[in-house]
DNA sequence: CTCCATCGTTACTGCTGGTAACCACAGTCT
DNA sequence: AGACTGTGGTTACCAGCAGTAACGATGGAG
């Protein structure tokens, strides 16, 4: 026990977590979010049941994989909602940050947007609700802290302000789906359009002549 | 080939389709949206292949499925943008039609907002985008659809009027999920944060005192 | 030399979606 | 009557999945 003390067992230890998780990293981003345990393995040149050890099961694996980059993206979004900005730069270049991470590597986007496991197989309980990716619940959860300190909001304050988080979350998140699988415009426009529409455009546009309007 | 003439052999191949139908609804809405063929076929009273006849695999009976409800759902959420009223009315309507739908029948809303098949098992084509359900999707583009026919937005109005329909739809989906996970309000409430933060509240609200401001 | 803990393996279970091959019965043609 | 064909149903299987049990090395400690 003089030459392998525990500190250093406990050193490879990580080390070899950390091997494993970049491992997955690469298969997930070659084989989608459905890869397969066994190729996960296969990748890191070893065999299963030392993925099982290490992860528990693939919810395990899968959770610790996509923490890395949930926490980086959170981090960036962090420093352009701080940014020394007025209101309505700050809100574009926050969008634009995130349109910026899942297109730059959509990969990793898809599979963040994993909503956890389908089968957690035997779930009678009466939890039907929560089918977003465990992300968008973040994101939105810090974005109505951030609404909640910075903005007054009068009566009920903090309640609105976590309802607009996961509102403007869930806003950026659809926007951003369709337009990553259409490309319809650019991502300045795109940008553009929805800060539009969070400043209220939608009620102070005209409507048009004929019609019962909008 | 008298007695069983063709009209009479299709109705019932369709009788029998919709019997399939129910039985899968049953099943879904029992196990969640992860059951199984077997199950749905013992639901049903036969076997597997003769469910894999009707409807080419599994996909195609979910989608069969899916079809019902997100005709329903849109067509309720259509009469709520119809309704005559003003606008600010009209868009509390239509969310609270579409969160009323998913709060009396979670289940159904868990099984449409599945985004198609994880493992379509080789699809190495890079069609990276799209993660979304098809309910939303659709939802989206006949919401831009009305905004573009009822409300003049300038220049390249179609294109605004789509990224605002999917953006609102991303809203109302991930404020409803959060909502319908955590239930921290009630439903009016919700409606009203919605719409206010689509009427531009977000730009008119003050600053609190100390910080940088949002 | 023996014991023990760790790292790794092979080989399995029980499930899944999907299919091939077969069976039985209806009505038609000769 | 008896052979022919199509249609609805079955059993029995395949490949691949997550997950696990049981066994083999290897190397330091007593």
């Amino acid at each position: 026990m003089e030459t392998t003390p525990q500190r250093e067992q406990k050193r490879a230890a990580e080390q070899r977590r950390r091997d494993l998780l970049e491992a997955a990293e690469r298969v997930v981003l070659r084989d989608g979010p459905g890869a397969s345990m066994n190729a996960i393995a296969a990748e890191a040149g070893i065999t299963k049941p030392i993925l099982y050890r290490h992860f528990g099961d693939k919810g395990g694996l899968y959770r610790a994989l996509a923490k890395r980059h949930t926490d980086a993206l959170l981090g960036a979004l962090r420093a352009a909602l701080d940014a020394p900005a007025e209101r309505r730069r700050r809100v574009e270049g926050t969008l634009d940050t995130y349109l910026a991470a899942i297109e730059t590597n959509p990969q990793v986007y898809r599979f963040l947007m994993h909503p956890a496991e389908d089968p957690p197989p035997l779930d009678r309980n009466f939890d039907v609700g929560r089918h977003s990716a465990p992300l968008l619940r973040r994101l939105g959860e810090e974005l109505g802290k951030v609404i909640e300190e910075r903005v007054d909001l009068g009566e009920d304050g903090a309640g609105r302000a976590r309802i607009w988080g996961h509102g403007i979350v869930g806003m950026m998140h659809g926007a951003g789906d369709w337009w990553l699988g259409e490309r319809p415009c650019s991502r300045a426009e795109l940008v553009t359009a929805m800060a539009d529409l969070l400043w209220g455009r939608l009620s102070s546009v005209e409507d048009r002549a004929e019609g019962p309007g909008f």
